[in-house]
DNA sequence: CGTCGGTCGTAC
DNA sequence: GACGTACGACCGACGT
């Protein structure tokens, strides 16, 4: 006898609650709640898995009134509405289902519940073997002996047996069970005092309700529950009745549409990837095709001739370096690896160390026979993170040429928000591939080897497999960037600015190592000073670098005024409002701030900037990463150039170790208002524009405007005041924080405000028009179409949507700045060469560029960076550069 | 012993 | 609650 089919009646109603609770919380990186989602899918993965169902079908109640609702109207009326966090959920729980190919069933009028008390009679009439799946018990009436109940969460199963078992009843019995007892959970009342134990008892004795009433006299003894069960007697049959599952909803069912196809794995893994299901996108990613691809070793000469022949004549290709180091100034070469097709890739090893490797050919050879390729700006380059090959190869001579695409940089155009761009993190993404981890070749931990140290014959998968998936991705992506408009981004600023960028890095900046030796001994000596101050005052010592024990020492053992708390509510804020606030009434504060002050120069500047001096240079080399800001401005690490201390005297002190070379000096070229300029120009705001038209002082014309005095009333204070309104705008300020900020009323801030934007009406559209639109597309661009998704911007919760809102103001105009400045460094650069200057770009602070210049250049230079700058690109408005020059970067201001 | 969130402070 | 974008030092809790 044949085995018979079996089919599985999941009750999706009834899980979807069950995930929702299970599941504390979880959601995507934009807040979109995922629980319930990852629950349910859980369940089924687990049915999949462990039975490799041949049918199945999953049922859903259908929001509305029932049957049951016109029987009794109190039906579930105590149930709270589905609450909004689950609700969203249902889209994606249903295009889960659908993913994995299993049908949707419901029906209105119906309760999940009834279809699958239908189903189970039709299937089990057609030979099947039913498998009920669910947690709720009232399904137990279902039970038959071809039909049993799996809970998948507690795992349990119950059959005809294991109901009489545990109840003494059969299945059948357990509706006049549910009649005695009721359900709390759906407001069906039952009889008063009867809870599910005695109800079972009662039915196993008795057989049935109506045996249970026609043998009243039996349980007389029991006076309380007799009087309940005569009180109750119509709602115990109301109550049977609405526990009764419908076995006979007219549905047009055939068994054979539940037969389940093979599921689809991609769609499967598209949507555990959108909904950051890691783990399960992971599993369902294709693994398969690691057997397709070719990856071969080069090692003799007649083969890298070869290869470099090909990579010519295919005129496109991707190449990765295998280094030392995550430091391009530091690295040295362990390999090279090449692929211009999809699924192959070709590594050779240059510096490997390992004892019992293969011969390797040799350096000058591989650098000989590659240059020219890699030099020829004829031959288009692809690369995940260029500028790091780019430095290297620089370091080794070789002036890699005909940069067309970088990988990482495309990752980040589409999508900004996503921190980490890696190769790994975006062959996951495109292709579902998971790469060879360096821990797989390399260790982790302590045991970790460099690169170098890896044997040959593990390096060469671990090697190819990047140039390969580089390339393979360089196809998809420039695919994605035509289709979202932002190939051209790409191609004129991005891609360009690449070999820019990798010039200052390699150019660094020359610091005065000794002077910064000298700030850290006498910082550290007024620290020691400080410190034993602080103590002494305290009458304690403690880490004064404790937020969390300065805390306890100001607000409790000194009974200090609070004046607010941390952010996350951890404890009492100590920051330098509250510090300078409390100074008024103790002396600890001052001495803490200043102590502050000092400790924040000496670790983060002082000791960071000596030890980051490159040994061979003399300077300092940063990193400028194109893949880091959502606005598309560059961010600077290792170290941070861009956040060197200006505005305090201190700090100062910090900016003059920055010198130039002997013989030159320092250039300062500095975009003036340039984000103003920029929402001049966004806005078509009339007046802002003419000033900018007749170069006013920007701060002093929002002063007369907003404050309506005439120029001569224009005080230092006022203007200051304006300047800071001019600041907030940009930024989207609230009035609060104005009147924080300006120490006035709030209602004074709100009348300013509101006077800003009468006088500036241009501005005022355009804040309106970019929340507007936003809300339409959830999306910012900027003036050359660098874009930003701001999903928040539709959030019920309106802290979250003010600040996409503030975003949505802010983007378009610091991104476009950012751009700006982007498209000048480029065109600088090509003039420099062009003209065969000496003077070399160093920095780039968003909205100034550092230049390095002999001193009998410096006129020149000042002309073309003024040239070049101020016509970078036309804007409704001039742009404006200042420069200044001088023997160290805090005289060059 | 590494990771990570929180707090603070620096820049534009 | 309350002004956008970064980097990074330090602390302290937590996990291995």
């Amino acid at each position: 006898m044949a085995t018979p089919k079996k089919i599985f009646l999941i009750d999706g109603s009834a899980f979807l609650y069950r995930a929702f609770h299970a599941i504390r919380s979880l959601s995507t990186a934009t807040g979109h709640p995922t629980n319930a989602t990852f629950g349910f899918t859980r369940i089924l993965l687990k049915l999949l898995k462990e039975n490799t169902p041949e049918y199945a079908v999953v049922f859903f109640d259908v929001k509305g009134p029932t049957f049951r609702h016109t029987m009794y109207d109190q039906y579930k009326a105590n149930r709270p509405p589905m609450p909004e966090e689950l609700a969203i959920q249902i889209p994606d729980v249903k295009r889960m289902i659908s993913a994995l190919n299993i049908p949707i069933i419901q029906k209105i009028g119906f309760e999940a519940d009834d279809l699958v008390g239908t189903y189970a009679g039709l299937a089990e009439k057609q030979g099947f073997e039913v498998v009920m799946v669910t947690g709720d018990k009232d399904f137990i009436q279902l039970v038959t002996e071809h039909c049993v109940l799996w809970d998948p969460m507690k795992d349990t199963i119950t059959d005809v047996a294991t109901v009489k078992e545990d109840m003494g009843i059969t299945p059948l019995q357990f509706i006049d069970v549910l009649g005695l007892a009721g359900d709390t959970a759906d407001n069906i009342p039952g009889v008063k005092g009867v809870g599910p134990k005695t109800a079972i008892k009662l039915i196993a004795q008795f057989g049935s309700i109506d045996r249970l009433y026609e043998n009243l006299d039996q349980v007389k003894a029991k006076k309380k529950l007799y009087t309940s069960l005569v009180e109750s007697h119509e709602i115990v049959r109301l109550s049977r009745e609405l526990a009764t599952i419908d076995r006979k909803v007219k549905v047009n069912g055939n068994i054979e549409d539940f037969k389940l196809p093979a599921f689809d794995t991609q769609k499967a893994f598209e949507l555990f990837k959108e909904l950051e299901f890691k783990n399960l996108a992971a599993e369902f990613a294709q693994k398969a095709d690691k057997s397709k691809k070719i990856y071969k070793l080069i090692t003799s000469v007649q083969e890298m001739e070869k290869l470099a022949k090909v990579l010519e004549n295919k005129g496109v290709f991707a190449i990765d370096t295998e280094t030392t180091s995550k430091h391009p100034m530091e690295a040295e070469l362990v390999g090279l690896s090449f692929s211009y097709m999809d699924d192959t890739g070709f590594y050779i090893p240059i510096g490997h160390t390992h004892p019992n490797d293969i011969e390797q050919p040799e350096k000058q050879e591989i650098l000989r026979i590659f240059k020219p390729v890699l030099e020829n700006p004829e031959i288009q380059k692809v690369g995940q993170n260029i500028k790091y090959d780019y430095i290297v190869l620089a370091n080794y001579g070789i002036r890699l040429a005909g940069i067309v695409f970088d990988t990482m940089i495309a990752s980040h155009l589409l999508n900004p928000a996503i921190r980490g761009h890696s190769l790994d993190s975006i062959a996951m993404t495109l292709f579902g591939y998971k790469t060879i981890s360096y821990e797989q070749i390399a260790g982790k931990g302590k045991t970790q080897i460099g690169f170098e140290e890896t044997p040959i014959g593990e390096a060469v998968d671990y090697a190819a497999e990047d140039a390969d998936l580089t390339f393979m991705a360089y196809g998809e992506f420039k695919r994605q960037l035509q289709e979202k408009e932002l190939l051209s981004l790409m191609e004129t600023i991005e891609v360009p600015l690449i070999p820019v960028l990798a010039n200052m890095e390699m150019a660094g900046i020359r610091v005065d190592a000794s002077a910064l030796a000298q700030l850290s001994v006498t910082f550290e000596a007024e620290m020691k000073t400080l410190e034993q101050e602080i103590y002494d005052l305290a009458g304690e010592e403690f880490n004064i670098n404790s937020s969390q024990q300065l805390g306890v020492i100001l607000f409790e053992k000194l009974q200090l005024k609070t004046s607010k708390k941390t952010k996350k509510k951890t404890g009492y804020s100590t920051d330098v409002q509250v510090l300078t606030l409390l100074a008024k009434t103790h002396e600890l504060p001052d001495k803490l701030l200043r102590y502050r002050t000092l400790g924040k120069l000496k670790s983060t500047y002082v000791e960071s900037l000596i030890h980051l001096i490159h040994t061979d240079t003399g300077r300092i080399h940063t990193s400028f990463n194109q893949t880091i800001t959502v606005t598309g401005r560059l961010s600077s690490s290792k170290p941070n150039l861009q956040n060197i201390p200006i505005r305090k005297k201190e700090g100062k002190l910090i900016r003059q170790a920055f010198i130039p070379e002997e013989g030159n000096t320092l250039i300062s070229a500095d975009y003036s208002q340039i984000e103003l300029r920029v929402l001049a120009h966004c806005a078509e705001d009339k007046i802002l524009i003419e000033a900018f038209n007749n170069d006013e002082d920007i701060h002093t014309r929002t002063a007369l405007e907003v404050f309506q005095v005439m120029e001569a009333f224009i005080t230092d204070e006022l203007r200051s005041q304006a300047k800071a309104i001019n600041f907030g705008i940009v930024y989207g300020m609230s009035a609060f924080r104005l009147s924080n900020e300006l120490n006035i009323s709030r209602k004074m801030a709100t009348a300013y405000i509101d006077n800003y934007f009468k006088r500036y009406a241009g501005v005022k559209q355009f804040i309106d028009k970019t929340i507007e639109e936003t809300k339409e597309t959830c999306e910012v661009a900027t003036i050359f179409g660098r874009k930003r998704r701001l999903d928040d911007i539709r959030s019920s919760n309106a802290n979250i949507r003010n600040f996409a809102q503030r975003a949505a103001i802010n983007t378009p105009i610091q991104g476009s700045a950012a751009d700006l400045i982007k498209l000048a460094m480029i065109k600088m650069e090509a003039a420099l060469v062009k003209d065969e200057m000496a003077s070399r770009m160093l920095l780039s602070v968003h909205d100034e560029i550092i230049f390095e210049t002999p001193l009998e250049e410096k006129d020149q230079l000042i002309r073309m960076a003024r040239e070049i700058m101020e016509n970078v690109y036309p804007l409704k408005v001039p742009l404006k550069v200042n420069f200044g020059s001088g023997e160290n970067w805090a005289l060059a201001h």
